[in-house]
DNA sequence: TGGGGTCATAAGCTGCGCTTGTGCCCCTGA
DNA sequence: TCAGGGGCACAAGCGCAGCTTATGACCCCA
């Protein structure tokens, strides 16, 4: 498996133009950042960085492996995020529950803002599905839900953080794939799907949605596991925007309109009302409100 | 930086069920699986895997860690293609030139599912603009190249291997932002927008669909960097769907439509002209164009 | 002409993660 | 009922990657 350490380096030196001053920011010495930079060139045998005795550049090959190496490191950072923030022995200053598609696709980009902006901010994050994530902020189990769709309770206080769309998403190869003028509510719920087991709050909104499904062609724990299905040509399905958004970027997956149906929903975070939010969790909810508005 | 290798022995332990045959996939022990995964449990102070004598199965928390890590390792698998494919000592068995969307974008997941399909081809790559792409095929400097827009000489065989479509964005606070009815070409013409620099195809491209634009407010070398200007509010950019469909899925930019244009691109795979297509340059189109239909 | 900035090189040490070898547990099948 | 095989864990020992420290070379500017 490859190291990101060097390429880490690599876009802090490319981005302060000096190693020096990319060795302070990483907590090591010149010497090391020197060494990891040659290391790397010497891998590649390309050089990446122009030097000159007032700093350093990149390269235009420099530049595309910057690019690549961009976004593996900040993937890279949003996995450690979310993996320190369900770090159990620590005292989180915010104990924080989610729903699955917001703790999966949302919530680790958040933890990496946070962790710049507060770095003394420690989360906790626990990951249920949506009714349980308001119990246990109306138990004082935690401080701050997310949720999808319109909050659950008169008790809580609610604000919208995101929204998202459930996508009707087919292989290239699929009937509907160039179909432009969409599949209505009594063909979709016809039309057996690849789905999430029940429990689902995205599976329970759509059938709140378009009415009761037929059996699913298949049932599939992870999010994951479904797009590869849809993408093997097993069946349809309907997942998230967030969730589907590099696939139909790519084209490894198609998106098929729904008509007549409204497919939108809110993502919101949700805490005890008449508490005002204040310290940490005011800061995330700031933090994630301002990505969209 | 974290280290990424316990998380890809994780996955293959979640994927093929035991930690031995994991083992067998990367090439050591069963015993250091063991270790390495022990250490990442111990090191968040949760389980990741229920362990049976009769094999292993991921945890509640075990299956977010691993989706996470999904996304970062193959973030770092195609970095890791890429930066393969820029190697120089090596003697490729295919030499493809790309223009800068496409070899940022695109080729490093084209590499990865290349590298899977046939581990005994070796590419390498070289990023140009989409005239030089040409003349290298032409020349026989590459085997293959990929370009935007139409195909540029009648020496060339081309085929279309995936589309874009050049996409108007802003910050999410941005005045065009909440805009349904969109932006018409006159309009577009007469804003500063933030660009790349002169000799861009996607900055010809634009020129081309809707006329001599505006000097821009920012010209900047890296697509990243343009992305973070627009976010920070400098002013919009025009930037490929492929580009953005992160920032629009998480709602750090803003899509804003442009009406009465055609910014519909295709990205074409080109060779030289009546000498049909084989072996490794076969199977790197075949597969990128399996990926969207 | 010296001082402050840049990067490169060399030598030495430390610690992490590997292998090998073993033990224990459970299931299965003769 | 017991042997065998497949599962995982633990302990001891080793090798190497990457760090630090120390120094040198180079360039620019005051």
């Amino acid at each position: 498996m490859v190291d990101l350490g060097p390429y880490d380096v690599l876009l802090s030196v490319a981005e302060l133009g000096s190693m020096g001053r990319a060795a302070e920011r990483h907590g090591v010495t010149q010497a090391a950042v020197s060494a990891r930079i040659r290391s790397l060139e010497g891998a590649l045998g390309v050089t990446l960085l122009e030097r000159s005795p007032r700093g350093t550049r990149l390269t235009p090959h420099g530049a595309l492996v910057a690019d690549w190496a961009r976004v593996a490191v900040d993937a890279a950072e949003a996995l450690d995020a979310g993996v320190t923030s369900i770090r159990s022995e620590q005292a989180a200053r915010l104990r924080v529950a989610a729903s699955l598609t917001v703790a999966e696709y949302l919530l680790p980009r958040w933890l990496v803002a946070l962790r710049t902006e507060h770095p003394e901010t420690s989360v906790s994050l626990s990951s249920r599905n949506s009714t349980d994530v308001a119990a246990d902020v109306l138990a004082g189990a935690a401080d701050l839900g997310f949720v999808e769709g319109p909050a659950v309770s008169d008790d809580l206080d609610a604000q919208v953080v995101a929204r998202d769309r459930l996508t009707l998403v087919v292989a290239p190869g699929h009937a509907w794939a160039s179909r432009r003028r969409g599949i209505d509510a009594e063909r979709l719920r016809a039309t057996p799907l690849v789905a999430r087991e029940h429990g689902s709050g995205t599976r329970a909104f759509l059938e709140h949605a378009v009415g009761a499904l037929a059996r699913p062609a298949l049932e599939l724990a992870s999010t994951t596991a479904i797009k590869g299905a849809v993408a093997a040509g097993v069946a349809p399905a309907v997942l998230s925007s967030l969730v589907v958004a590099g696939e139909l970027a790519v084209g490894t997956l198609v998106a098929v309109p729904v008509v007549g149906v409204d497919l939108d929903r809110r993502l919101v975070a949700v805490w005890p009302r008449g508490r005002p939010l204040a310290g940490p969790a005011a800061e995330l909810v700031g933090l994630a409100t301002r990505r969209r508005e």
